[in-house]
DNA sequence: CCCACCTGTAAGTAAATCCTTACTGGTGGG
DNA sequence: CCCACCAGTAAGGATTTACTTACAGGTGGG
């Protein structure tokens, strides 16, 4: 899977945090949970969880879905993404030249 | 390869940055370069390459040999590390477990 | 000596990120 | 009504990262 160098990017930048490696491990070991749970789970406030989450949510690595419970609470389930980057030198050098110019000399 | 959780998080927090991808990939495509070519070829000043270089082989990602060309001069070569990271939900599940408490908020 | 290369580092600042506290609003139930 | 859950957002500050400018030292050669 080819995925262009900004996307590359954004999927690194936000994999590149250790709460959001650990809300990554825990979505994938215990499968959907909502906001609130995983609060818990893990041991951080739920607005920074929320930041994260949605950071994640952003890059395509996990994907949120709102249901109501049978009480009639809105729940917001999360659930990690089926991804699976490939970082080698190689794909790196092939994803990097698509990557938008931040500032370029484009001298010879 | 299973790498623990700091080292994961070392070597994404290098790779998150479009300048250090940029360099891996001219690395990975040119092999083995000096560092003032090497800024020349990519476009930023010497001292944040440098910046960036040494990150990244803090990392493992690069490694470094000063080496002396016939003419005497001292250039330090850089090279790309043959690394290969797996980046999947159940890889990050593995590896998270191991990572360093940060900042514990409150146990219970 | 001065210039053109190469190397490295230090200081100061601009900018992005992370995190906490506080607020708003929904539901159901004692 | 008040409490216990659920949800999201906004503001402020603390920290980290990124970057520039400036400096110091090495070599070889006009």
């Amino acid at each position: 899977m080819t995925c262009g160098g900004d996307q590359l990017l954004e999927m690194l930048s936000a994999l590149a945090n250790p709460h959001r490696l650990r809300i990554v491990a825990t979505l994938s070991t215990m499968g959907r949970t909502y906001v609130s749970q995983l609060a818990r789970e893990i041991g951080i406030s739920r607005p920074l969880l929320h930041l994260h989450l949605r950071k994640l949510e952003e890059a395509g690595l996990v994907t949120s879905r709102l249901e109501v419970s049978p009480d009639g609470k809105a729940l917001n389930f999360f659930e990690v993404a089926p991804f699976a980057i490939e970082l080698t030198p190689t794909a790196i050098a092939e994803a990097a030249p698509s990557l938008t110019a931040t500032s370029r000399h484009s001298d010879s």
